[in-house]
DNA sequence: AAAAAAACGATACAAAGTAACATCTTTTCT
DNA sequence: AGAAAAGATGTTACTTTGTATCGTTTTTTT
């Protein structure tokens, strides 16, 4: 199983998260000739630096509010980065929350699921074989025909059962 | 595997269907004491008449049109009464579709995912212990206590796929 | 029949998301 | 380099989805 919910749910130096996200989405964006511009970088940092997901209204107050634009930030600037880090697979999108949230292993193809926690909204992404074994068994079973999967888990992590 | 996938999917005299939901539903509702009123049987009939799941404002609609009602609906009462069918368990929120679906088995206790086509909308429930064990486990190996979960698989239905 | 609780009607509003178009920037082509 | 095309951003206005609030009506309880 890959997972992040070991760093996830735990304390740690969250600079180093945020560094390393910004340094490989540069590079995929960059071996892939797709522009990680200004603003899509700050938006991709906005929802890194947060550690449970964010809407798309909170990117846009967080923007504004950081002051290093000389415009307001509004909401169909975000709207367009986050559909462009949406599209490169750097963040995921929380249908459950209307939130997103930085993808910890861009790149990487993944199904991938997330286990939110109700209390403190820290959210680990998972992507597990069973997992999926277990959903296509079923799909088959019915004759569907799988294309995507929205999985969310709530519950309770493991630092807030403490 | 408990599922209405063959139902859900094929040709079927849907009047059946509505009718079992609306008297399963009254049973229910009369055994909890909880009040099934016409305003609320209403909306459930509106929903389990589509094949598809409805979004509110598309019940809304739906009420408006068919003329029954002297008032115009509203959306505070259709969502009102959506609130209740979740409670009573009688319909289910698809979350990436901010819409609506009659469940096929209310009254028996059980975990719940969607197999939703991307062609025609049709939904399927379904509930199955491997899903839920496979979700478990890993949910187990991240520590995390699970509470619920929101599963929609988006792809391609039988009917669809010829 | 009176009091309490539950449901509903109506207005107004909050939150989430997008269409459209003008402007500016970067890339491409010659 | 300079012109044309493509891509990204600024801005306004709007659509869709969902709620808070309060007054009224209906149902239940006592």
């Amino acid at each position: 199983m890959l997972t992040n919910s070991r760093i996830a749910y735990h304390r740690h130096d969250h600079k180093r998260c945020i560094n390393a996200a910004l340094c490989r989405a540069r590079e995929l964006c960059d071996a892939r000739k797709a522009r990680l511009t200004p603003i899509r970088e700050t938006v991709l940092k906005t929802i890194w630096a947060s550690h449970r997901p964010l809407g798309a209204y909170e990117i846009v107050d967080r923007m504004s509010q950081s002051g290093t634009a000389s415009h307001p930030v509004l909401p169909p600037t975000v709207y367009r980065a986050v559909q462009f880090l949406l599209d490169q697979g750097l963040i995921h999108r929380l249908s459950s929350l209307n939130a997103y949230i930085g993808c910890p292993f861009p790149g990487n193809y993944h199904s991938d699921f997330f286990l939110i926690c109700r209390q403190c909204g820290s959210t680990a992404e998972c992507s597990d074989d069973q997992v999926d074994h277990a959903i296509n068994q079923a799909a088959v079973r019915a004759n569907f025909q799988v294309e995507s999967a929205v999985i969310e888990i709530v519950g309770i992590c493991p630092e807030c059962q403490l």
